[in-house]
DNA sequence: TTCGCAGGTAGACACTTGTATACTTCTGAA
DNA sequence: TTCAGAAGTATACAAGTGTCTACCTGCGAA
């Protein structure tokens, strides 16, 4: 991979969206979180990765899952919604925490592309539950939760962004331009994290995928401003 | 739009994904369906659009919500896991009348690609809970569903690609690129497409936002080939 | 006219759920 | 050492859930 630096062109270290952490959703220190409160939230994490969705878990079923007495739960949490959203920001201080590990990784070694995708799957992988968490309540029931994670997906994009116009990893593209394209390739990253976690056989050709989308998002808006008769010109030109 | 004849080289009539159709989810006749399983089917829409999503929902609530006694459902469905499927075909049967029309209104006058996104759009509009229950279940718990879902939308991106494909509705982009764009793109405007039914205001926006998207794919491909430094002295070019 | 049977209803079953009140245990500061 | 407050437990209740068995209705074929 020496061959690589300074690539500008298309974006490598496209996604800040949701990076990695070596021991991901188990022994955390700083959400300040403890005893059965910690117990409840891993509980959700547990059940989440398995078969539910975070908006249908039930106080009781927490409860037994963390082994502990369904009253407890009033001892933490008002309500569900509350613990819906203290659940957001437990998977919240993760990601932030990946993000900055990327960041400096990144920094350290100028990587290829698909290296950093590879990387971010594998973020993914590590966290299955954050994962699924993130994708089913973004489009979930409860407005509230999808109010919370789309602010921070928008943060995430916004930071993938400023760094790409920082550290000059495309040239050509205008401002705004970058900020759009990483808030669409955040997206569409998290959606096919489900599909990755979910089908092994597959992970390989999801990664060759999404870097071709990230490409040619790059590539596609360099052309932007091309009428069609000067588009038509360069194609010529190419074949 | 007569400017348009024959433009190639970015999508029109990109997707065939979820089209349109004047009165979607009242009176159906194809679906074989009439009396209580038709009232539970659209007992479900409603609820679906309102909060809900199809897996979290009762079978008592439907009863209720379609005015009939709880035990009737068992008259027409084994489970609830049946029933989810039911009510997916019965969406499905929606969609492919509105590719159908979408096709022939496409044949009949050349649209611009920008019309094709706002027809698209207007479908979703026009059914919001087809619309909910797809993005929902698509990323949802039930892997039945799922499965269902995709095959659903794969379907949809292998007609939009051959559509494009016949039409030659795009230049200089191999056949395999053009079905897996249909797909990127297929999914993608489904997501968007519930912040384009909560979000009156933000409509316009996510409609340019979308042809931009598929602009930008389809263009970004003819360079998928460009050797970095080649495509350095091609950016020159244009500034 | 009778019969079968699909569609719809009624009541009951065991079970789960969220919540409230009251009781116990633990722990850390005064 | 005492004592207040936090954390956890026990019991109870009304309401909701899926499912079972049994009964009633209307209607088309025999």
């Amino acid at each position: 991979m020496a061959e690589s630096k300074r690539t500008w062109m298309y974006s490598q270290r496209f996604s800040e969206a949701l990076p990695t952490r070596p021991f991901p959703e188990a022994e955390r220190s700083m959400n300040l979180m403890t005893g059965g409160k910690l117990k409840l939230v891993q509980a959700a994490l547990r059940l989440i990765t398995e078969t539910r969705s975070l908006t249908s878990l039930g106080l009781r079923e927490l409860a037994r899952e963390a082994g502990l007495n369904p009253n407890t739960f009033y001892r933490h949490f008002k309500n569900l919604d509350e613990f819906g959203l203290q659940v957001l920001d437990y998977i919240a201080e993760d990601m932030k925490a990946g993000v900055r590990q990327l960041r400096q990784m990144a920094a350290s070694s100028e990587q290829a592309s698909h290296e950093t995708v590879a990387f971010v799957y594998h973020y993914f992988l590590a966290n299955p539950a954050a994962t699924t968490v993130a994708v089913r309540e973004l489009h979930g029931p409860s407005a509230v939760l999808r109010q919370a994670l789309e602010a921070q997906l928008d943060a995430s994009a916004r930071e993938m962004a400023e760094d790409i116009l920082e550290r000059r990893l495309v040239a050509g593209v205008a401002a705004e331009t970058i900020h759009e394209i990483s808030r669409m390739t955040i997206r569409y990253i998290l959606f096919r994290a489900m599909d990755y976690i979910e089908k092994p056989h597959q992970r390989e050709s999801i990664q060759q995928e999404t870097e071709r989308f990230i490409n040619r998002q790059f590539r596609g808006a360099l052309l932007d401003d091309l009428s069609p008769a000067r588009l038509e010109q360069l194609v010529t030109t190419l074949v």
